[in-house]
Formats: C-alpha cells, sequence, structure tokens
DNA sequence: CTAAGGATGGACT
DNA sequence: GTCCATCCTTAGT
C-alpha cells in the first residue's frame, strides 16, 4: 500500500493507524502528503537528493525524522517505489497508550488532546529524533505502525500547514471534529532584523 | 479569540 | 547569510 499508491491516497489511508514507540501509542488523526523530485515544490525532495532527504528516495515504509527550527523534530513514512521520493508528514494523533509517558515528556500540555496535536508535539511525546531517522516502521525499529482496529470516520481535507507554495493542492488530511487536530495556521513571513 | 515575536541550529544558496 | 513541513508566551481585540 504505502508503495504502490499515490501519496496523496496514502496520507489518507494512514488516518487512525497507531505509530507506537518509547512507551507510548498514538492513533493518527491528521496527515500531510508530500511529493516527489519536480512535482511538490512544498517537498524537501523538489530540489533533488541531499544528505538530510535521502531516506525519502528510498523503500516505502522507513521512517524519516528531520529536525526543524533548531529545536523540534517531524516524523514522516516514506512512501513511493524504491527511487521515488514521496513521504506522509504525521502531524497529530491522539495517545492511546503511554499517557504518564506522554505526560512527562509534554509537561506543559494542558488537556490530553493536547499532547501531540502538532508535528513537534508528536515527536516529544513517542520520544523520537534524528537516531530514529532511516528506520524501519514495520517492526524491530524505534517506531512501529500498525493498521486500525477500527473503521475511522469521515474525513476532511485541505490546504498544507506551514507551506509557503503550493497553497491550492489540498494534501493536509484529518479525521473530522477529531480535537486532537492541530489549529490551521498560515505561513508567518520572515521578519528581517529592525534597521538600526 | 487572533496576532506577533523570540528561541535556536542545521541545511542549503 | 537566509530559510524553515514549529511551539510557546505575551499583548491586543
Amino acid at each position: 500500500m504505502l508503495d504502490s499508491e499515490p501519496v496523496d491516497e496514502v496520507a489518507r489511508r494512514l488516518l487512525g493507524w497507531r505509530l507506537t514507540a518509547n512507551g507510548v501509542t498514538v492513533r493518527l488523526t491528521e496527515t500531510e502528503a508530500y511529493g516527489g523530485l519536480g512535482e511538490d515544490p512544498a517537498s524537501h525532495a523538489h530540489r533533488g537528493l541531499t544528505s538530510r532527504n535521502a531516506v525519502m528516495f528510498g523503500p516505502a515504509g522507513q521512517l524519516y525524522v528531520y529536525q526543524i527550527y533548531g529545536m523540534y523534530f517531524c516524523a514522516n513514512v516514506v512512501c513511493g517505489e524504491n527511487g521515488t521520493a514521496a513521504a506522509v508528514l504525521l502531524r497529530a494523533g491522539e495517545v492511546v497508550d503511554g499517557a504518564g509517558l506522554a505526560r512527562q515528556r509534554r509537561p506543559t500540555a494542558r488537556t490530553a488532546a493536547a499532547l501531540a496535536d502538532g508535528p513537534g508535539k508528536l515527536t516529544l511525546v513517542l520520544g523520537l529524533d534524528r537516531a530514529a531517522d532511516n528506520t524501519p516502521l514495520s517492526g524491530g525499529g524505534p517506531a512501529t505502525l500498525t493498521p486500525p482496529d477500527a473503521p475511522v470516520g469521515p474525513v476532511s481535507a485541505g490546504p498544507r500547514v506551514g507551506v509557503t507554495s503550493a497553497h491550492d493542492v489540498p494534501w493536509r488530511f484529518w479525521i473530522t471534529g477529531d480535537p486532537t487536530v492541530s489549529t490551521y495556521r498560515r505561513h508567518t513571513p520572515r521578519r528581517r532584523p529592525a534597521a538600526h
């Protein structure tokens, strides 16, 4: 499935799957699709293969973890056939097991729904960092992906978050009405340092 | 409720 | 040197 379907379809179907890592399990409630070389200006792979995005060009089912803004990490599921670069960003989830550990890792979360209602928060709760980059999700690695045990409800789609280009592509998917879905924020334009 | 600004470091031009 | 697939706190409707 991960390698045989369009990446946006995979993103949709990953909703409801469970991701387990370091004693915490999360049910995915929000995902985003990113395409490959030349086809998606918002994708890390758009400009070609680099040391950071190399995992995206490999076989499907690997975890792609990268650091952003110097202090957070984002987790992706690599999709597409070997040689094609595509991935699904895991944006949010509901903690369904290991809530105690999750709270320790996210002391600022005021509600259970806020434990993993954003991509950086999701990796914090699961204890994932660059060490988990390029590891298998099928078992034996730091993080494991398992199918849903119940059908998911209605799914919504919309533009991706924090993306400067391709605002018209509705490649963000979430479970309709779920309280753990991150609130949409438009990309905040960079400010230049005040001239003096 | 929304908007703005800072923290912070690696990848890329 | 510039740009982020972010989060949190503070200030303003």
